[in-house]
This record gives structure tokens, C-alpha cells and sequence, in this order.
DNA sequence: CTTCGTCTGTGCGTTGACGCACTTACCGGA
DNA sequence: TCCGGTAAGTGCGTCAACGCACAGACGAAG
């Protein structure tokens, strides 16, 4: 199940990808590969951390619950970066829980080991903050689409900041997960969806759905995507 | 107009009362206290950021600005914190706007200064960081706020988050600003403004807003605020 | 005291999203 | 091959928020 990284294996994540060969030697022995199953629960909203996790082909969605058992998502983790600031933050928890939106493979390490290769300050640090700060970006502009921008909007802002942090074209998920994760109505996410399949941008049947006009969907979404997309292209280039 | 701070100035700030006395001692003589207007820009999208500031009486406001001119607030500073993270995570600059919300006054400190200081490490480096981590959870909840919450709710939120760093009970405000801050159209504003009054939580005439009675509008909050509120404990305490 | 500009209040038609109920379609297992 | 469960489609009434237009109401300046 679990396996010590290679260094192809670990390139496949951003951010090992951008630190410095001293420090991923000392990483690698540290890193476990494992595969995650769809809906998997990785952090329980308050639940103290005890990993961090790197993910390669896995998309990871953070969420807020509410008390009555809806969910928003406030932002969304491939192999861009890394799930578990927390742990190098110094607050160890977050009230949000963060949960496998797409399965796939991630690395997991131990909480101590990631702060201690964050104290030593040098490229590792100077990267997650960097992360951290386009993370910072999404989740500003989850908040401000969530206020001003329409469902179907949304929903193409969602498929192509997935679609970003995909091996494929390929999600599997149901319309009913989308709208959980949206905090959305399933039925809105079917009468967008079938707007964009109608227009030919995606198909989909059963939770099976394939992004087929990635520059079609760009055409429907709103500023929010580009801002997201450029800041981290410029933080973590 | 600008002068050299105090060692009791400096303390009204929790995030400089909370570092060490040889941080302290090092930083006082790089801060200058200055008086903030209602509405002044301390930073524009995208500019680059040459301070940092350290409200002590004044409240910030970080606002995205739409392409056609619509804003929302993601977050709002006071002395709890700082404005301009971003020159210490590394990224130097953000997608957002930061203006004065309620005039006051406010230290501010060279961006190198501040980046030399972070950089030693120290409880100095931590605080921030957890300062930082206690913004992503605000502006977290902005998003789900933004997404499940009705204007009312939304109301007594930014109402609650205003006097937690407000040194008295008044608020210098119109409709007009706080529906751009919020994102909604100043007579929604209206009708929850009209509702508050009438239960006698809030008064106000022509931008002269007072909070008469803070635990009913607790009444009226979502449970967004105690979220933000509790995490801003924790990590600052 | 009057005037002008700004802030606040109100009405009304529209709309996007919601809640609910139900149907249709598809898949896998018995 | 049938059947049960799940995913997706649809209709309809409701509601919160929107856009717009306009009417007071207040305050400062002349």
C-alpha cells in the first residue's frame, strides 16, 4: 500500500518538483506513495494533522460543513501543492475538513518531519508560503464567485480548476457530489451541465464525465478563473 | 504626521504586543504612526506593496474589484493583525484592493524591514504565520458565508467583525459602502439595516451607525462569525 | 431660511436559485 | 431477465435578491 518515493515519483508534485536537490534527498526517504479512494476523508474539520500530503494524480477539496450538514467548498489541491498548511502555519487544525474529490495517488509525511524541513528556512519554506499564498488566492476568489457570479458560471470555473489538476479529461463524480462541493441545488448542476453539454464543451453519463472543449468551457466561465490561474503561475513558476 | 512609535503605542497592536521585547526593540524605531481617512487605498491590485501596516484604531478592508467595477470583501484587518501579507509569504504583491474601512490610525513599517525580521525567525515569524492562518479562515468563511448565508445574516457578520476592532461603538459608514463591501445592492442593506433597528441591535442616521446592543445581533449572526471568531482566538491567544 | 447634494426608504416587476415531487434512464447483481 | 438502486431530467410553486425609479429626509453651505 505505502512505498518510499522515488525521485521520478515525487517530481510528478509541483512543489517537490521546485525545491532544492539537498533538501528532497532528505524528503524522499520520508515521502509514502498510497492511493486514495473517491470520498475519502483526509482531515476531519479540528482534527489535529498528523500528515501532510503531496498529491500527484489525487485532487483533494477542502470543505467547510455546516451545523445543519450543508458544505461549500473554499478551494481545491492537485499536484499544484499540498494539503496541510496547518501543520507549518503553527495552528495545526482548521475547521475545514479536506476530502478526495478525484481519485488517485498522493505522498504522505509526517507532520513533525514537515516542520522540521519548514524550519530549516530555504527553498522548501520560501516555496509553501508561496503555495500558501495562491491558495490564499483561490479561496479569495471562491468567496467573490461565490457572491457575484451565476451557477453555470461556477460549474465551469470548478471543471477547469479541476481539469487543471487532472492526469486526463476524465472526472468521475456524480452531480450531486458537484453540487455538495458548489453548495448548490443538484438540479442547478443538471440544467448547467447539460448547458455545457449541449454546447459540446463536456459529456457525461452515470458520474462518468469527459471534458471535451477545455477552451469552449473558458469561453463560459468568469474573470475568477483567469485571476486564480495567473497568480499561480506567477507564484510558483 | 508620521512619527516614531512608542513602546505603548506599538502594544495596541495584538500582533506587536505579542512578539518578544528584542523584536520589539529592533522594530519601534522602523515603525511610523500615522492617521488613516475613511476610503484611502493602501494598496491596489496587482501594485507592488512598499509597507506593511499595523492598524492600531483603524480598520482595513481587503475588497476584489470586478472588471465592470463590482467589489467584495474578502476580509477585513484591525488591530488584531496586519495588511500585507504578501511581503512576507513571498509573493510581493495580491489580486486585491486594500482601503481604509473606518478612519483610524495605524503603524507602518518599510517592506525590507519587515521581510529582514521575518526572515530571523523567531516568535516573530510564527505570529505572523499564525496570524495568517487565522485570515484564511475568515476569508474561508466569507466564501460559505457568501455562498449559503442571507443578507441579513451577512449584515450582523460584518457588523460583528467591524466592532470586534472598533475602539468604540461607532461606525462611519453609509448603506451605499457597506453593500459595496458585501457585494449586494445598498437597498438590501436597507431593509437589514431597518430590520436591526427595530430590534433595537444597531441606530443610524446619514452614515452614523452605532451598535446598541452586541448580543442581539449575536442573535441574528450565522454561525460564520463564532467559526472566524474562535479561530482568531486560538491562534492569537 | 433656502437650496442642493447625499443618504435612506419604498414600490414593483423580474430573475435566478430553491424545495419538492416525480419520471426516466442506466447499471449491476440475483 | 428481471429487479432494485442510483443518477439524471423535468415541472411547478416559492422566495430572496436584483434593477430601476422615485420619494422623503437630513445636513451643510450660501
Amino acid at each position: 500500500m505505502a512505498a518510499t518515493a522515488t525521485r521520478e515519483e515525487a517530481l510528478q508534485n509541483y512543489l517537490l518538483a521546485g525545491i532544492s536537490d539537498e533538501e528532497l534527498e532528505r524528503l524522499l526517504p520520508n515521502l509514502q506513495l498510497l492511493s486514495l479512494p473517491l470520498g475519502q476523508v483526509l482531515y476531519e474539520s479540528g482534527e489535529k494533522m498528523d500528515y501532510v500530503y503531496f498529491p500527484t494524480t489525487a485532487i483533494i477539496s477542502l470543505l467547510y460543513i455546516m451545523e445543519n450538514g450543508s458544505s461549500a467548498e473554499i478551494g481545491v489541491v492537485g499536484n499544484d501543492g499540498l494539503v496541510g498548511i496547518a501543520i507549518f502555519m503553527g495552528g495545526d487544525t482548521t475547521p475545514n475538513r479536506a476530502v478526495v474529490q478525484s481519485a488517485g495517488k498522493t505522498f504522505k509525511m509526517k507532520a513533525e518531519m514537515m516542520k522540521d524541513e519548514f524550519t530549516r528556512g530555504g527553498r522548501f519554506h520560501n516555496l509553501c508560503l508561496r503555495y500558501t499564498q495562491a491558495l490564499i488566492t483561490q479561496i479569495s476568489q471562491t468567496a467573490v464567485c461565490n457572491r457575484l457570479h451565476s451557477v453555470d458560471q461556477q460549474l465551469c470555473r470548478w471543471l477547469l480548476l479541476s481539469h487543471d489538476r487532472l492526469p486526463s479529461d476524465r472526472l468521475i463524480m456524480t452531480q450531486d457530489l458537484i453540487a455538495n462541493m458548489l453548495g448548490v441545488r443538484r438540479e442547478g448542476i443538471t440544467h448547467a451541465a447539460k448547458r455545457l453539454q449541449n454546447a459540446g464543451y463536456i459529456s457525461y453519463v452515470r458520474g462518468d464525465m469527459t471534458i471535451l472543449d477545455r477552451e469552449g468551457l473558458e469561453t463560459g466561465v468568469c474573470e475568477c478563473y483567469q485571476v486564480v490561474r495567473a497568480e499561480y503561475d506567477r507564484l510558483l513558476a
